[in-house]
Order: structure tokens, then sequence, then C-alpha cells
DNA sequence: GCAGTAAACGAACGTTCGTGCTATTTTGCC
DNA sequence: GGCAAAATAGCACGAACGTTCGTTTACTGC
């Protein structure tokens, strides 16, 4: 079928328009224009316009996983594989998958105070997001890679926190120091619940410093 | 003047809608109505809709130093400082000062892709705010209550991230332990550049662990 | 208490929004 | 190559948008 194919070049359009003009901002007017289509041409495809927004998230799901998450997935689990997904998201932000930064950063703070299908359909989507990276959390410890005692919800917050702030820098201060920023708190807060049985580069052993009983985590290098 | 009350009151009712539909989201029809005034009444207020955002922005400002900003530097300076200025935040979402949780995140996410003054207005009030923490860790550093290899930029960014991330777990998916999240994330970060210099309930001593030489930063209470 | 100003109103503007219809074109299949 | 079906276009609609207008009401200073 063509319109299969229209759909999906509608769609595409959409994620990219909605990410930065958010999923409300989003017009069916403007998108037709856009497209060199008519509005009704491209409204039957949808029927509504909350059907339209609905296909658009389902859209930019599918993108971030292809872009961000099954990558990192051919990593070996454990920490490699979550690290993986860290730097697969540091990275997605900086190549500028979508136009507006985060998709679904946008969504979240756009919707979050609204109720309805849409909301449901982005809060789901982060639901699961957030339980990916608590999944690959608990893998790493099943592993052996991380300190027991971590709380996977817990570091998934902080490492969501992280990209967000990324994003938030990123777009708004246009400051993509940031991404390296987050990068650094990123492998500075993995690297201090790290075991010894991680793979991938070896753990540093802690440096010998002035107090050495307590574990420097200071933002600069050391020099 | 009568006409100063009302804008007051306009601008209270503004910046409660605009922190749950964003400054887009903000009609001036439905927020006459809210009000029981006229479209046309309340328009000659601001001359436009861009006047009307401009203002909402400020009032908004203004109340998040009222709630969040000044009480905090009612504490002595250095590391209580930067941790009053924390806990402030998280107990500002908390209390829910603006309905739709941080109108600054909520803001600065809407408008992260778009070009104008609205967009500048947002960002010029977030570098405030990033400098402000930047200099609340810095000034905790001159009292020498920080590790003196603090990059104060990276701290900040680092915070900033975890309320960014409380707001959104908060809101979108209703987890109120988020905050608890957050400040605990934000106690132990800070708690790792800690000197014993700081004021404040004092730091406690490195526990003696298994490898003592790694310092935890699990998520998890010691048992 | 009256004049002059400030504030609020109601109606209407042109535009754009989402959403229905009805043609018309294009596509894929026998 | 003709034909049903699918896809797109054209047009119109009611509602809501930001904005402007002329008028009326409410204050304030003399």
């Amino acid at each position: 079928m063509k319109g299969d194919r229209t759909r999906q070049s509608i769609l595409y359009r959409a994620v990219d328009l909605a990410s930065t003009d958010g999923l409300e901002g989003l017009t069916i007017g403007r998108l037709a224009d856009d497209l060199k289509m008519s509005k009704s041409g491209l409204f039957a495809h949808f029927g509504s316009k909350e059907e339209l927004q609905l296909a658009t998230i389902k859209a930019a799901k599918q993108r971030f996983i292809d872009e961000v998450f099954r990558p990192a997935l051919n990593v070996e689990r454990g920490y490699p594989r979550l690290m993986a997904i860290c730097k697969s998201w540091i990275d997605y932000v900086r190549r500028g998958v979508f136009p507006g930064g985060c998709f679904f950063a946008a969504a979240s703070f756009e919707f979050d105070g609204r109720s309805g299908p849409v909301r449901d359909v982005i809060g789901t989507a982060m639901d699961e997001w957030i339980d990916a990276l608590e999944k690959a959390v608990q893998m790493a410890k099943d592993e052996g890679h991380l300190d027991s005692r971590v709380d996977p919800a817990q570091l998934a917050f902080e490492l969501n926190s992280l990209f967000f702030g990324a994003n938030f820098a990123c777009q708004l201060r246009n400051d993509p120091r940031s991404l390296d920023r987050a990068e650094k708190a990123i492998e500075t807060r993995l690297e201090s619940v790290r075991t010894r049985r991680a793979g991938g580069s070896p753990a540093v052993p802690p440096p010998a410093r002035r107090r050495p009983s307590r574990r420097s985590r200071a933002g600069e290098p050391p020099a």
C-alpha cells in the first residue's frame, strides 16, 4: 500500500516537528504544508489530532529504540551494557536524532500536568524506559559487576536525571559541554559502585590521595 | 491604582495555569473566563500575548525567589547554605508551589527548541539560577567546606539535573518517592566532596567496610 | 460634585485550529 | 486495460485564537 509509505513519511516529519514545537504545537495544517499535502488528505490517515499525537509518540519511540536502546543490547550484559546504554543516550542527543533534543524529555514536561490518553501513553513509555534502566542495573548486579547494596530504582533515577539535565543545558543554554558533564558524572557515579569483577576497561585502583580514607568525587580531573 | 492589583491577580493565576498547560497553552480567553473578566479587559493590561507571557515568567521568577532562594540565604554561607538551597528546592516541589510542578522546568523544555524573546527570557532566568548554584558551590569551597578540586559548574549541573529528574518523576509518574531519591542523591553527592571543616551536622567518618579503600555510594542505607 | 483619567466591557475582526463532507485522482489487481 | 478500492484534494463548518475598536463604568483629584 502506498498509504503506509505516506503515513511513515508524515510521522517522520511529525516527530521532528513535535520535538521542537511540542505535541500540542504540532498542527495538522502546518504539517500538511510542510509535506506539500492537503490538510484533509493528511488528516484522513489519522482521523483525529489525538490519534496523530499517539501515532507520533509511537514513531518517536521506535526511533528511540532503534537509535539508543537496541544498539546497546549488543554489548555484553552487566556493567558494560549499562554503560553502553548511558553513552548511547548521550550520543543520541549529540547526534541530534531529534532536532529539538530528546523527544521524550520534551513530551514528558509538556504533558506532565495534563490528563488523557496522550499523557498516559507518554507516562507508560517513560515507565518502560526507567524500567529498562533499572533492569540494566539489576543485571549488572546479578553479574556481580555492581555493589550488591545498589538500589536499582535509585541509580536509574539518578542516571535519567542526568540525561534530562544534559538535554536541558544542551538545548536551552546551547552548552554542548553539558553532554561531557553528564558523561563524566555518569562515569564517576557508576565507577563508585563498580566491583572488581566488572568487565570492560579495568576499574582504576583508588589513587593515593592526601586523605586516602575518603573517596574523592571532585569534578576536576586529577592534576 | 486598582489596575496594579488586578494585574497582580491576573499574573498569579497565569503562573498557575502556565505551570500546568505551558506558556503557549496559556490562553487569554480561558484566563479571562477563569478570572471572570472580559478578554479585552485582561488583554489591555499587556497589549499582546507575548507581553503576557513575559510578565508571567517574571511573576513566576519572583515566586521562585521568594519561596526557594531567599529563605536559603538566611542559612550560614558555605556548605550549610548550599544544602539549604537544595532542600529548599525539593521542598518547593513537595509543597506544590506551582500546581504543575516546577514552572521553570516546564518552561525550559517547552521553549528550548524555539526562538524569540520568550525563549531568551527563560534562558536568562535559567542562566541566573545555574549561576546562583555555582556561586553557592564556590562559596562553600571558599569557606573550605568542599574539596578544592570540585568544579562548580560540574556540581551545579548535577544538582540541577537531580532537581529536574525529581520534578519529572514526581509530576508525570506520580512518584513522590523521587523527591526522597533526589534528596538522598544530593546528600550523598555533597557528602562525597565535603571536608571536615564544613559546618552543620558533622560529616560521618568513613565507616569500616569490607573494602574500606573504596568509598561506597550504594543507594541503600547501610544495614 | 464634577471633570478627567483609568479600567473594564462587549462586539467584531481576520486567522487558524480540528473536523466533517464530497469529488477526483492514483494505485494495485484480474 | 478496465475497475474497484484506496488515497488525496477541495471546500466548508464551527469554535477558538490573538487583537482592535468604540463605549461604558469606576475611580481620583480638584
